[in-house]
DNA sequence: CTGTCCCGCCACCCT
DNA sequence: AGGGTGGCGGGACAG
């Protein structure tokens, strides 16, 4: 398989020097920085990693000390891209093979993948297409409600609940964040509603609408779910015109240059701009409180991007890779020249890692990107 | 105050 | 029994 250079790892997270109580004020600016390179984006650098031609596997270990990130984060990484897909061959993304390892079978299954869980949430079915060969996993079993009621935009969430026949939630197993990211994607693809704000989806997905503590500890894994889908481009996350509430809208598998082609204006949606804690922003915007506390301690100026610390990338005309993607998106070109746009947005930082980071993130929008199109023209045909 | 999500404890599961 | 998995919720931080 295509290995990374080793400068192109991230440092692998250290827990503070010699403190054996966690805190961040004692954290170093690098270490700091190496935080920011958690869960919200390592599955991009873990993309950027593995879905390349002669991938075959990911080993966990492997996986967390390339993207500088604990082995807890690989798990949560794994079991969304698990789920986005299914978990039979040769409709999955990511299969597991044995301990530490998982088979890595690319993005191209996640079409077929989704008719059939729009299948079986307009019909309750959750009989898999295929579930012989290479068959590990006994979701069928999982099957909240057989009823053959099909979704009618009810809004109310128990029976939203049940008559999308999303899969129960008793015990620990069912509880698994693969299964959440399969019910949230059903509710997207099952219902009327484009867009949704995670609480309702909490709410709707948990069966029981009366219970804040179970919602919002819900509302913590839709986030973590989010994320990922918002960034593969399944759902972008939006504010209500009116109540400026935070909501997801469904996109599903288009390609970048449709995705926004949409009329925004006309169904009166904001797009959200995400500012926080996104890569690249949160990187070299450094006029986070987090970065001064420590930046007060001892301050490594080497990690320091060129422009001022109380200035956003865009401010000072360096997009992030985030915002320099999407912008490019949004504008609908789909004949990316990658490199010039690398060199003309590239960000300068002083930091090497910070480099190195930037151009993986590239490489792995430029393989997720062609992907996308690749899958766009065979649905056309 | 709400929204976001980092972080790691620890229960459960599998070998 | 011991290590791998991953549910879970406290709490930090941004807006």
């Amino acid at each position: 398989m295509a290995t990374p250079s080793p400068s192109s790892s991230l440092a692998a997270k250290e827990p503070a020097s010699g403190s054996t109580t966690y805190c961040r004020k004692q954290k170093s600016l690098g270490l700091l920085c190496s935080k920011y390179y958690t869960a919200s984006i390592a599955w991009k650098f873990f993309l950027s990693l593995y879905n390349r031609d002669g991938v075959e596997t990911v080993g966990l270990d492997d996986a967390a000390s390339r993207l500088g990130v604990e082995r807890r984060r690989i798990y949560d990484i794994v079991n969304v891209l698990e789920s986005v897909g299914v978990r039979y061959l040769p409709f999955c993304v990511l299969l597991r093979k044995a301990k530490n390892t998982y088979y890595w079978k690319g993005l191209g299954a996640i079409p077929t993948a989704l008719e059939q869980l729009k299948e079986e949430g307009f019909t309750n079915n959750d009989e898999p297409i295929d579930c012989k060969p290479g068959k590990v996993e006994d979701d069928e079993d999982e099957i909240f409600s057989n009823s053959s009621v099909s979704f009618q935009g009810k809004t109310d969430p128990d029976s939203t609940h049940k008559s999308l026949g999303l899969f129960k939630s008793d015990n620990r197993k069912e509880k698994s964040l693969g299964l959440l990211t399969k019910n949230f994607l059903k509710l997207f693809i099952c219902t009327p509603s484009e867009t949704l704000s995670l609480e309702d989806a909490a709410k709707i997905l948990l069966g029981d609408a009366r219970n804040p503590s179970l919602t919002r500890t819900k509302v913590r894994r839709l986030y973590d779910i989010a994320n990922v889908l918002s960034s593969m481009n399944f759902i972008e996350k939006i504010h209500h015109p009116e109540t400026r509430k935070p909501a997801f809208r469904w996109l599903g598998m288009k390609s970048p240059s449709q995705s926004q082609s949409q009329t925004d204006s006309k169904r009166g949606l904001v797009q959200e701009e995400s500012k926080k804690r996104a890569f690249g922003t949160d990187l070299t915007n450094t006029s986070f409180k987090r970065t001064k506390l420590v930046s007060d301690v001892g301050s490594d100026h080497s990690l320091k991007p060129v422009h001022s610390l109380d200035q956003s990338p865009d401010q000072v005309g360096c997009k992030s890779p985030t915002s320099l993607v999407d912008g490019e998106r949004k504008e609908g070109k789909k004949s990316h020249d990658w490199e010039s746009l690398a060199l003309t947005h590239r960000p300068q930082y002083h930091n090497e890692a910070l480099r190195d980071l930037f151009a993986h993130y590239m490489d792995a929008w430029k393989s997720w990107y062609s992907e996308v199109a690749e899958m766009d023209q065979i649905q056309v045909i």
